[in-house]
DNA sequence: ATTCTTACA
DNA sequence: TGTAAGCA
């Protein structure tokens, strides 16, 4: 993950710092991760934490929201594009890697030069 | 002072 | 969703 990433999923702002932000009421905060919209972090003294991609989530449900989606709604959405970041993920790791083609390629060749008489196909190699 | 959980005249 | 109570 890049740092960039990585700073936006720190979890350094309190309740009260992420209603400002985001004009929501400390009970709807709550009550969106109830219904796991958003999943923020607990620090010691058992507060809720939120980093930079939580306020963004919360402002995105508020929107979804104001456009009357209903949080089932909102849920369907999040899910639907969790399977297809799931689908890509796994698309990703069927795909050959560089190193994989290069290998493959050599081996295509070598096999050639077995079969079939290499020095021509190649001559002074 | 802030946030947390729980509950509802 | 709001609000109040009792804790931490």
């Amino acid at each position: 993950m890049s740092e960039k990433e990585l700073r936006r999923s720190l979890s350094v702002l309190p309740i009260g710092t992420v209603m400002k932000l985001t004009d929501l009421t400390a009970r709807q905060i709550r009550y969106y991760e109830q219904q796991d919209l958003v999943f923020p972090q607990r620090n010691d003294g058992n507060r809720r934490m939120y980093s930079l991609n939580d306020i963004d989530r919360l402002l995105e449900i508020k929107d979804y929201l104001d456009e009357g989606i209903n949080i089932a709604g909102i849920k369907k959405i999040y899910e639907q594009q969790k399977r297809e970041r799931q689908k890509r993920q796994s698309e990703r790791e069927r795909q050959l890697t560089d190193p994989d083609v290069r290998r493959i390629l050599r081996d295509e060749l070598m096999n050639l030069g077995g079969l079939g008489d290499y020095d021509q196909l190649h001559p002074g190699s």
